[in-house]
DNA sequence: GTGAAATTGAAAATTGATTTCAATAATAGT
DNA sequence: ACTATTATTGAAATCAATTTTCAATTTCAC
């Protein structure tokens, strides 16, 4: 994801931060990685790279990456945040398998449009959302009764 | 909420259970709260009443309120657990104000209905889902930009 | 290069949730 | 009512995740 790299260097510079070696480790690591990754799972793969690479780095970085709005900071009730690439404009929700812990990611416009209408309704202004699903997935529904 | 207290006396002597003055009064203090209350702010209610109840005791007292199905545990975001009473067997969800910190409950059951089809698209049997809108409320909206 | 300002990372502090344990209280059986 | 058994209480300790602190190091503008 070069472009991604390319606008999180531009966020540093209006924001008058440096650039380092740690900070491009990291980046570079999270947006190879897909899906939802911990602090400490993204500090692990990162170390396999550079072992100096701290773990409160790591979490700064994801801070960073988090107010430039290119990451997204989630809560799975796993007890741990989890953060995601934002990749498009794109609104996504979430499919979360309580057996194996899968997260799969889904649209849906006409729920999108229906959760404005609710908002409309109460005269609320919507800034964002969260719509999470928690369930079986499709391997896991066949052994769980 | 007199038969809320009862239904959960009753839950008590199934689990074998004891009645004590604590848990009564935290009981009977919760079920007169209205909306989301943490740990923290039972708590304090609670304590206006009876100072000597402790932290610990309204934590598990809403744990076994939890597990007796009369209390939903929920996270807003803010870093923690909320308390809500279970007080219709209709699911509902949640208009989260950024500013003043009020929350809304609401029923739709278009939306429910879509979820639905969207779990079934992937293969995936929702056991209970959770959707949040969140902004800002009629009264805040006009003073924030 | 030099110096001001930012960054790093280990360790310490903080937060909210949960457990431990000795003292206390509730209940069943007599 | 008495006693034995068992559960409950609450202060303090523990735990796990997050956040802050601070001295040493690195970056970058000049």
């Amino acid at each position: 994801m070069k472009t991604k790299v390319i606008e999180f260097e531009r966020y540093m510079e209006e924001k008058g931060l440096k650039s380092t070696t740690q900070r491009d480790e990291i980046v570079n690591t999270f947006f190879n990685v897909k899906g939802h990754v911990s602090i400490e799972e993204l500090h692990h793969t990162v170390q396999k790279k550079n072992p100096k690479i701290g773990y409160t780095t790591v979490y700064r970085t994801l801070k960073l990456l988090t107010e430039s709005g290119l990451a997204h900071e989630r809560q799975f009730g796993d007890g741990q945040a989890r953060y995601e690439a934002v990749t498009t404009e794109e609104h996504h929700d979430h499919l979360i398998c309580l057996k194996c812990g899968t997260i799969t990611e889904f649209e849906n416009m006409k729920i999108e449009r229906l959760q404005e209408d609710v908002a409309k309704e109460h005269g609320f202004k919507v800034k964002n959302h969260k719509l999470e699903l928690y369930g079986y997935c499709k391997k896991c529904r066949n052994e769980v009764k």
